[in-house]
DNA sequence: ACCTGAACACCGTTCAAGT
DNA sequence: ACCTGAACACCGTTCAAGT
């Protein structure tokens, strides 16, 4: 388990040449298998081969490593919705639906990751402007869809912003339910689909047009 | 702040008495204060009044400390939404609006609590059987609300379990992003209550019968 | 410019010893 | 039975020094 991550001469060059994308991969891969509470900066240094003062250089602290991370996990959210959205031109209902499925299916497959995200991170006064933007951008892909769905009328509601709370609040509560009770523990993606599918008909039918 | 709980002659005995209760309560107050990350469980015992290795003798570790944090969480969370039940006797719908406020606000004013008791501490494998039963307590509250309404009538759905899941998520989807999310921000309780009212009218529309 | 190694103040946990 | 104080292995962070 030698890592020599884009190095093919020598074995542990004194400068390492991708530190910072090598640090947010262990990081991540460290997160996901030993849980937010295990991980310790300078198990993530030896992971990526470096010593364990070696990040200050490129990040502030701890804080700001696991900021990137949660910044890579909203733009990969934010893909999900949109591939989902594109999957359904013109059919709103079948766009939130497939969404709703994408977004819950991504946070079970990075449960930790997801928990991060949404664990309070983003309340901190001190957050990064570049992370800000990237949560902005998903939850955008969401406003979209609700969107096309009111103004071609298949949506209803008081308001554009309470519809897609709605829809949003009802996904993200499974997800964190799925994540964080120990009422609800499916076993394989079928389940998650499953689930995700009561969830979706109940939203749909919650914020249809009457 | 001298701290001399239930010892009026002595200023600070060797034993001290209720020892137990004394550090659930430093650990939620400190908890609250300086947040998940920054807790320690040696300021919690000099918060207490006792050495740093005094909690072994009551709690197997510091996660056993925050399950029992965890544990009185549930408890206070279900007797709100059992309050809220027991506040409109026979009228379903107002029953599961009322809970998902009482849900909402008791999360808001106890956000790292919250975060706690969802934050994945129910899904390890090692999980004391009281908390189990606690947070299971504060579940059957809400399936009383449904099952009383799918059996009146009022409420649709497939089954039972199916539209719990439904409204639980919204509530519970709409409290995480309260908590966890930069874009919901609601700066007092009559905003809180606002939000949840949205939330509150979304589910009552998709669960009811038709 | 980028990384290391030693150092510092902290942390959770253990255990012999005190009351 | 209940608590203390010293000890251990760890942690995040800093900084002079190395390449």
């Amino acid at each position: 388990m030698m890592k020599n991550s884009g190095h093919t001469r020598r074995e542990r060059p004194y400068h390492h040449g991708d530190l910072y994308s090598s640090l947010v991969k262990a990081a991540e891969d460290l997160l996901e298998e030993k849980g937010a509470n295990a991980l310790s900066l300078r198990e993530v240094c030896q992971c990526a081969g470096v010593s364990h003062a070696a990040p200050y250089r490129h990040f502030r602290d701890k804080a700001a490593l696991m900021e990137a991370v949660a910044k890579a996990g909203f733009n990969q959210l934010g893909e999900m919705i949109s591939e989902a959205r594109a999957r359904h031109p013109g059919e709103p209902e079948m766009q939130i639906l497939d969404a709703g499925r994408a977004y819950v299916a991504w946070a079970t497959e990075n449960p930790e990751r997801t928990r991060l995200m949404f664990g309070g991170m983003m309340k901190s006064d001190t957050i990064d402007e570049d992370l800000h933007q990237a949560a902005e951008a998903a939850y955008d892909e969401i406003y979209r869809i609700i969107d096309e769905g009111r103004s071609t009328g298949v949506f209803g509601g008081r308001d554009t912003d309470s519809v897609v709370l709605s829809a949003w609040s009802a996904v993200h509560g499974l997800t964190m339910l799925i994540l964080g009770s120990g009422k609800l523990t499916p076993e394989n993606p079928r389940d998650v689909r499953a689930l995700a599918d009561i969830i979706g008909d109940t939203v749909v039918s919650g914020i249809r047009s009457r």
